[in-house]
DNA sequence: GGGCTTTTGTGAAATTATAAACATACTATA
DNA sequence: TATAGTATGTTTATAATTTCACAAAAGCCC
């Protein structure tokens, strides 16, 4: 393997082997293949092995990859080993759910701040967090040296929040608002919007 | 143009151009084109005029696409003229955000039945749903002949609710769990995981 | 230890997707 | 009505991705 640009395809695929390596390893597991992880993701085995292969090799030939060490690995590449913290942005039902949800443990990521820009919610609590006022985006988040966050407020607010997320430094936007925001190069945006993946399937119906 | 099998990587960006096509038409304008689109959702003009061109000729040269129209067309293609109603299984904070959601409207989706598994939750109230026995959901789904589903329960189970709603009949699942899902052949299903969004980005940090 | 089985890592081949290029058609304007 | 300017739909070219195929390495069993 020789080090060269990795294609983002195969970039977002790692986060899946690395969930499902979690899984296996939940059940007891040690050893797998890029057989069985492919059953399990519904990916083919080679694409799974070639993917390894850009970042080195992994496995042993006759056995398969070690659980354990696969994932290490795969947390390595992906800056995962530590927790990233997280700025949340919106307080509203959304935000709510995302500050309760389990699933970012021992994953990489822990939201740490919130955010809101309706009085009435500002000072309050949500769950541990007390909501702070979407005006102090821009010191707070640069103050704390935060470069993920979480964007959960209207489409009509979201690019706004974008930009203060961006003015202060924050590299990494999931998007839960459903438009299609401008940012600088250099900062990412993933996007997560139940009505795309909706009417993607709504084709096929 | 001649009817083929569509690629679905296409069939997967038709709904982030009837998105955008909403928000131009919400600002009150008449026509676009495919640069237009191009540049606001971050694709090539060529692709969007390639994409469309599988389904047929809907913009006039020259003068580009009436928005109305495509966004008609559009969802024509993808069957969202008419409302699918979904159901919700999981009636935590995720299944409370998305009842709320106001998203969904107009969009070709509704929820119009929510189900949950405990006890304390069944009979209750969830927005205007009545909150279901999961054990139901076989029966009441078939019976409605709802073929959309959303599932917003923990991880371990996930797979015995989309087995429950395949026997149901359903076509497409929308899966928030963070696990890959085994169904039968004929049914679909996307996954919505903030982690392995947030992974993918961590890589570039 | 030798033969058999398994599974990796990786070039080469095949497939698929994207971008570029262009002929054609339409609009506007004078 | 002629001309210049646009923007489509489609063809062609380029690039990216996936699959295939296989040598090599490791384990297992007798």
């Amino acid at each position: 393997m020789v080090s060269k640009a990795i294609p983002d395809i195969v970039v977002g695929r790692l986060p899946l082997y690395l969930r499902a390596l979690s899984f296996l390893a939940a059940e007891g597991r040690q050893v797998t293949s890029s057989q069985e992880l492919g059953q399990k993701l519904g990916i083919s085995a080679a694409q799974i092995r070639k993917d390894l292969s850009h970042f080195g090799e992994f496995g042993k030939q006759g056995t398969g990859y070690d659980i354990k060490y696969l994932s290490e690995q795969l947390r390595r590449i992906l800056k995962v080993t530590e927790e990233h913290e997280v700025a949340l942005v919106g307080a509203g039902d959304l935000g709510h759910a995302l500050v309760h949800y389990d699933g970012f443990a021992g994953k990489g990521f822990r939201i740490s701040v919130v955010f809101d820009n309706n009085p009435q919610k500002i000072g309050r609590r949500l769950g541990t967090f007390e909501i702070l006022d979407s005006e102090s985006i821009e010191t707070i988040i640069a103050d704390r040296g935060i470069e993920v966050a979480i964007v959960a407020v209207p489409p009509n607010a979201a690019q706004e929040v974008v930009d203060a997320l961006v003015r202060a430094g924050v590299k990494a936007i999931l998007n839960y608002a459903p438009i299609t925001v401008k940012v600088p190069e250099g900062v990412q945006v993933q996007y997560i919007d139940p009505v795309i993946h909706l009417q993607r399937m709504a084709y096929y119906l």
